[in-house]
DNA sequence: TGATAGAATTTCGTATACTATTATCGCTCC
DNA sequence: GGAGCGATAATAGTATACGAAATTCTATCA
């Protein structure tokens, strides 16, 4: 059974997930508390879990508030993904199951179907399970919570910097490449799409950062 | 400042490194705020921290217990960092100041020192500080932070299975070239002999794996 | 003698209350 | 008029207390 704190917790991480709480915005515990009709402590939970996850950041008795996104961080976070998920494509192509199978290829058939009607507002969700299954597959729990980990990062992100819809669909373009590899069962092909698959993003938001200057 | 909850989150995390506190043994919240001269609640924030973390795992109104160490899932933490060491390698030639340099050597002379005088209880302590200095000279956050778990893990892991002397030495020697590569500015060349290095130590690992059969 | 049901104990989860630290606002002095 | 200092308010941190859930022990019955 879940507690109060992970509710509080799950509430949080998705509001600040999907843009609701902004970077910079102060957070006041007792607030929260009052509009989940719970104590402080739950909440105070909630929120160290979210700092140690690098979603808030706090100074003791000075406020509470969510964690600016530094973009040339951001540039960290790709070429980490970059590696571990070369690694989970060669990992997955070994052990992944009809199962996971048939369920990346619902995803990547639901993606297109949200592309034909031009909503791209699910993508990032649809993405994030893309790769979650992926990292079921390579079958190591340290990878599942890793791109977990980095998947978050990215997200919070993309509030910011959305993809556009051109973009999006050499994701799902990407995503077939991989799907392809794990078919034929060609470890390096594999590995190789899904580094590819990540620098190519890597290479869109360096593209929008360079408008900025650096 | 640190708050008791903090203070009580390092005590407890390093004694759970430190094997201190064995796998699946059992933790009591009250006896340690007892032990710790706190209440419950900071211990509590410590423990849900470390469950985060993975080292606790707890269910409710049941007991929290140090997390097992799985043989198998270490295979995919020296996986993950033999990618990541390698990434970090690769920024670090291109990055690393002088300082961080001169702090690289002096681990090296203490580990041979150590060496020497046949100590290797500090051995895995000083690997620690190796391999976070180059995380901090590859210039990104994520990575520290990713080293810093995937170490975690590694250390416990080695309590239950500790390097011999010979291995040590190994390890130093692997750390020499990494940092000849650091001299020498050569990116590919510290990629590939991080890689190396932590391949070779899975292989020690994997090698005791063996006996067992699985 | 072994299994099962129920009670007692253990232990976590949360609310309330209080303390300590920090931030902010206003006043005074330069 | 601006800067520095002090008082007040705001807010996180912690303690105490209570309730709920699960485990464990014991007693009884087959």
């Amino acid at each position: 059974m879940k507690s109060k704190a992970d509710l509080a917790y799950e509430s949080l991480r998705s509001a600040i997930a999907q843009g609701n709480l902004r970077p910079g915005e102060r957070i006041n515990m007792e607030e929260l508390a009052r509009s989940f009709g719970v104590s402080k402590i739950p909440i105070r939970e909630a929120v160290k879990r979210l700092e140690a996850d690098g979603l808030l950041v706090s100074r003791v008795h000075a406020g509470v508030t969510v964690a600016g996104i530094d973009v040339r961080e951001m540039r960290g976070v790709f070429l980490a993904r970059e590696v571990i998920e070369a690694l989970i494509a060669g990992l997955a192509v070994q052990r992944v199951d009809d199962r996971q199978l048939a369920e990346l290829h619902g995803i990547q058939q639901e993606m297109r179907d949200l592309l034909e009607q031009g909503d791209t507002a699910e993508m990032a969700e649809l993405n994030s399970r893309f790769h979650r299954v992926l990292a079921e597959a390579a079958g190591y729990r340290i990878l599942r919570d890793l791109t977990e980990q980095l998947l978050l990062t990215i997200r919070r992100y993309r509030i910011t910097a959305p993809l556009g819809e051109r973009n999006w669909r050499s994701v799902v373009d990407e995503h077939d490449t991989i799907m392809a590899a794990l078919h034929r069962r060609d470890p390096r092909a594999a590995a190789a799409a899904a580094r590819a698959h990540i620098g190519s993003q890597a290479a869109h938001e360096v593209e929008d950062e360079a408008e900025d200057g650096g």
